[in-house]
DNA sequence: TATTTAATTTAACAATTATCTAATTAGTTA
DNA sequence: TAACTAATTAGATAATTGTTAAATTAAATA
């Protein structure tokens, strides 16, 4: 049946430590010891982990010697607009200390610039919502920059913001969630740190 | 912290009860009772599961009188490439006894002929995978009719099968798995039944 | 063959969770 | 106010699951 695999899709991301796993391996192939010390557990602990992982199509094994090499599997590939694979092929920026300054080359500014122009009409809206990925990030981000950061908001008041840009602000708003602008609690929004938006310089 | 919200979501779809709170809802709200009815479960357990799909903003209410409304939150629009939002919105027609046909008019006919036009070259290759969602689906499966029904594939099968009509065969292998035309299990690849595959002719 | 190394299995335990029944709360209506 | 209805809470139970220590397996090497 169709739902229990989707059943256990989920209950395999439903646990902190394979969660943590997967975020390791974003970095590279680990063997069992290695992932077992890096997440304060038993090697035990990996094996029932790793089993779990592997039926859900998250991890693939390598054998070399005595040791097993654990990496992701390539089903797992960064999908735009899950908040899962998100979250782990982000994370690495994170743990290194310091977060690095976004430069932005002369090249990159110049691409902005041109999209912006060409989704943003001279009142201030947008005249179609990106279809790409690239170009719909720089529009998102543009707008976002437009709130106030540490503030509130009502979802009420967003749908309003948003619909000063375009009428389908159920999408936007949305995609504000998803790209990890803003996060959303009990009904009230609020921004992202910069550092958790989804970076269109990355990209392509 | 930003790993446990995502492992609440997790836990929040890692019940077949609760995603079946969630493909019943799809069809419109339901109060309390009518869900423990439709689930064979008791009210109390309705309510045990409203909690965790609403901490997950999966669901919201409403209510009118004394009942109590429940319904799919907006968070949870259809994503192009969520297997769970693929699921929920597509069970409808599965549950509805016979499939239904699904009979292309002429003016779709002409959709796909072009779109197939512009995306294969005359050697047969694909020239580039579309980004457009309709486009692709459209090329997808015109390349999955080249698989036979039934029969077990591995990997590298697959992998041989794909370069024939594009270099990427990771991406393009995994929108098959993704838009639901093929299966994977132990690294064997099958092609799904035709009803399960996600349609372009439902879209846009 | 004996030793070493890495991973897995087994058995046990604690924590979490899905479910129920029974009691309670909140809101409506007579 | 009392009676009714729908939902929630509380408490109990059974099942599942994360974790560990100890025993076992598998492979490599001396």
């Amino acid at each position: 049946m169709q739902l229990e695999k989707l059943v256990a899709y989920h209950k395999a991301l439903a646990d902190p430590t394979r969660i943590r796993m997967l975020i390791l391996l974003r970095e590279g192939e680990l063997n069992g010891q290695a992932l077992a010390q890096r997440l304060s557990v038993t090697p035990a602990t990996i094996t029932h982990h790793a089993t779990k992982l592997r039926a859900a199509s998250l991890i693939r094994e390598r054998r070399d010697k005595n040791t097993i090499y654990f990496s992701l599997d390539d089903y797992f590939i960064r999908t735009s607009g899950s908040a899962t694979a998100d979250l782990i092929y982000r994370h690495g920026a994170e743990g290194v200390s310091a977060e690095v300054d976004p430069t932005i080359t002369e090249q990159q500014e110049k691409t902005r610039a041109s999209v912006l122009k060409s989704f943003i009409a001279s009142d201030g809206r947008l005249k179609s919502i990106p279809a790409q990925l690239k170009k719909k990030l720089i529009v998102l981000e543009e707008m976002v920059k437009r709130l106030e950061p540490g503030c509130k908001y009502e979802e009420k008041e967003i749908n309003e913001f948003i619909k000063t840009f375009h009428e389908d602000f159920a999408t936007l708003r949305r995609e504000f969630i998803m790209h990890q602008y803003m996060f959303r609690e009990d009904g009230i929004y609020e921004l992202n740190p910069p550092e958790l938006w989804q970076r269109w310089e990355t990209l392509k």
